[in-house]
Order: structure tokens, then sequence, then C-alpha cells
DNA sequence: ATAAAAATTTAAGTAGACTAAAAGTTTTTA
DNA sequence: TAAAAACTTTTAGTCTACTTAAATTTTTAT
């Protein structure tokens, strides 16, 4: 009698190519130039049939979902390690997140691909991806909002704005200008970080604590 | 012997043709629902053969591309008719400004094809799309930027942001929320306003003459 | 009026996403 | 170990954007 693994083999097996897929997928992404990806090369790599790929992901956004979904997490890690209690103001804090989320994308895809996922997550053709894309946002304002409590609570910011409204607010400023980044091969992180820090000045988040003082 | 026109027959059959695909076009995506549209079927609707649709505007996006740029210089001169001096303050110019581009929108063009424009400004598989955009944007920018300007002069808000900068910024934050509101069909303009409003208060855009009193 | 020029159309085809169903294989279950 | 269940693959096909080239029509110029 064969011991019983807690998850069968067929279980494991779809685990595999599952991952075969999503590692084919990202190889091309990154290797091959645009478009030029099909179902059909990411099988191949993968060894699996075509219609497998359907099978598993639907469409090909499906398999770009997967691909933007694996390293979510990551990012949120990242922001929690490196953005807590660095700041000295919002415009600070903002410019922090900001550079963070452009390494972080260009680490794991690059800016072709984002374009498409940016653009698949306004289209709305397959609607998962506006609800992982969103749920990703919530998360990111909660981290900001996180930051802009610590600030109030420091006395380094009036305590006048809500902390997630502000957050929203200020993810929306930085969210553009990353928009900006991916959206053109002519914009640099500093280039989109000088946009930013610009914003800043504009919108006075810099010397907001003199009111306070 | 005959008169010459200033534009030959050919000339103006061309500038025929050209109309009738985009209000073929503009008929198919008000009436039919999404992606039920074919380059045939607006190619039927317009009399021409699909072939001529390709040459005349190359893509499917070429098509939405000049059905966009058609109503861009309309908004530019509403924006201009019911923006100029009714403002008190950078939040309430931004609230008027939201509101009239929703509404402009809708007039035009349903969601559902706003948000492949949108998708497509930012996808650049058509580079045109991408000028186009930005070059509407910077007018838009520009019009807050003088009424920025008209603020300051009026004493309304404080002179130290430069007005390009600030309605850059500004700009951006309502663009947000504009592609929110497009991108789904469960927000309407009223949610939409009310979130910037949000915005609005969180950055306190409204009640910054305060400091210069 | 006729030749030349300029377009459009027809025809034929490519490519890739996506689907449906039959056929074949492997794991599971009893 | 044999039947059943669960998948994957093969096969065949649809649909639509987009391309190319030859055939045809229409405008223009002489």
């Amino acid at each position: 009698m064969s011991v019983k693994p807690r998850t069968g083999l067929r279980e494991r097996q779809k685990e595999d190519r599952r991952a075969r897929i999503i590692a084919a997928a990202r190889e091309l992404f990154l290797d091959v130039g645009p478009e030029n990806i099909t179902i059909e090369a990411i099988a191949d790599i993968a060894g699996v049939s075509s219609v497998t790929v359907h099978n598993y992901y639907g469409t090909k956004s499906g398999v770009l979902l997967a691909l933007v979904a694996e390293s979510d997490r990551e990012l949120l890690n990242t922001m929690q390690q490196e953005l807590i209690g660095q700041s000295k103001n919002p415009g600070d804090l903002l410019l922090r997140f900001l550079s963070i989320i452009c390494a972080h994308a260009l680490k794991h895809l690059d800016k072709v691909i984002w374009r498409q996922v940016i653009a698949a997550s306004v289209n709305g053709q397959d609607p998962r991806f506006g609800k992982l894309y969103h749920d990703l946002d919530r998360r990111l304002v909660g981290v900001l909002a996180e930051e802009i409590r610590r600030l109030q609570a420091s006395g380094l910011w009036d305590a006048d704005s809500d902390p997630t409204q502000l957050g929203w607010a200020l993810f929306n400023i930085q969210n553009a200008r990353f928009v900006e980044f991916i959206s053109s091969d002519d914009i640099d992180q500093a280039v989109a970080l000088l946009r930013l820090r610009n914003d800043v000045q504009a919108l006075m988040l810099e010397k907001r604590s003199l009111a306070t003082q």
C-alpha cells in the first residue's frame, strides 16, 4: 500500500504546468520584443499544448495577470520594509514610494509588458484584472495611510486630513507619474522622480508643518 | 473648358469617405456593444471596402483615434467657455474641470470605447495615439494654469507655486478620477466628483488662502 | 476624346487568439 | 489489476485584423 500524499500527483502536476507556463511567458516577455509572443510559443517552451495554456489561463491577458500577481506580495513586502519610518513629510514619503515602485516594476517585467498590463487593467476585458489591480492599490494606499498617521502623530504633519483620504490622493498623484514612466521609453526613473518632486512642491506637500509649528 | 475647382473632385471624395468611415464607426461604437465591431462592418456601413478603411486609418485603433480627435477641439472650446473666471480656488476649479470632462466624454462616446482609447494611449502601438493624447493634455493643463494665474493675481491663492507646475499636478489628480470614472460602470459622475472633492479636501486645495491673508 | 494617373475593389492569403470535440494518456479508486 | 475519472493532446475550425497584388474604375490632364 502506497503512502497517500496530502496533495495527489495530479495536483502537483497541475501546479508544475502552471509554473512552467508562467516561467515560459516571463522568459518570452523578457527576451523577445513586444508582440512576438504567441500562446503557441509559450506552450512550446512550457512543454504543453496551446489548448492547455488556454484551459489554464483563459486568455493571453490571463497569463499576463498571473505574471503580475506573482510579484505583488513581494512589492508589499518591499514597501513595508523600505518605506516605514523613513520620511519627514508626505512629499518625501511619496518620492520614496515612487522610487520603490519604479524599481520593482522594472525588476520583474519590462515597460512594454507593463503597458499591456495597465491597458488591460483599464480595459477590463478580463474582470479579474481590474479587481487584482484595485486590491493591490488599496493595500498600497494602506501603507501610505499608515505612514501619514505616523507623521501626524509625530506632529510632522497637521492632523486635519483623514489619512486614508490623503493616502488615496497621494497615491493617485504618484501613480500618474508611474504611468508616464511606463508609457514612454524616454522617461526614466530620474525624470519620473523629478516630475513628482515638482508636483510635491506645487502642492506644498513638504512645508505644511509650518502651519502646525 | 471647365472651371477648375480649388480642391479637385478626388480630394472631396476622399474627405467624404473619411467622414463616412468615422460616422459609420461612431454609429457602430454607439449602437453595438463592446467588441462586436469589425472593420468589415464599418466598411459596409460607410459604403467602402475594408481594405479602404485600412488604407485610410491603418488600424482599428486608428479609426478610434480619429473619432477622439474629432471631439478635441470642442472640448477645448467648452473648457474655455465654461471654466474661465468661475472658480474661487484650485479645488473649486478642479471640480468644475472634471465635471466638464466627464460630461463631454459621455456625450461623444460611451465608456467601453473610452476604455479602449485610454488603453491605446498607454499601450502605444500606434505612436500617434500617445502624441495626440499628450497634446490635448498639455492644452488642458494650459487652461488650468491660466486660471491658477488668475487666482494668484486676485490674491485668492498664494503665489508661491508655479502655475504650470501646479496645473500639471492638479490635472493628474483629476485625471486619476476620470480614469476611474471611465474604467467602471459603477462609478457615475457624482461619485467621481465626490472622490475628487475628498482629494481636494485632503490636499487642502480649498482653504489655502488663509496663509496669504 | 483619350492616355495617364490615382484610387478603389476584388481576391487570396497570413497569423494568431480562441473554441469544441474526439482521441489518447495517466492517475485514481475500488 | 481493471474500471472510472480527470486531464491533456490532437485535430479541425472560426473569426478578425491586417497585407499584398492584380484587376478595375474613376478622375485628371493633354
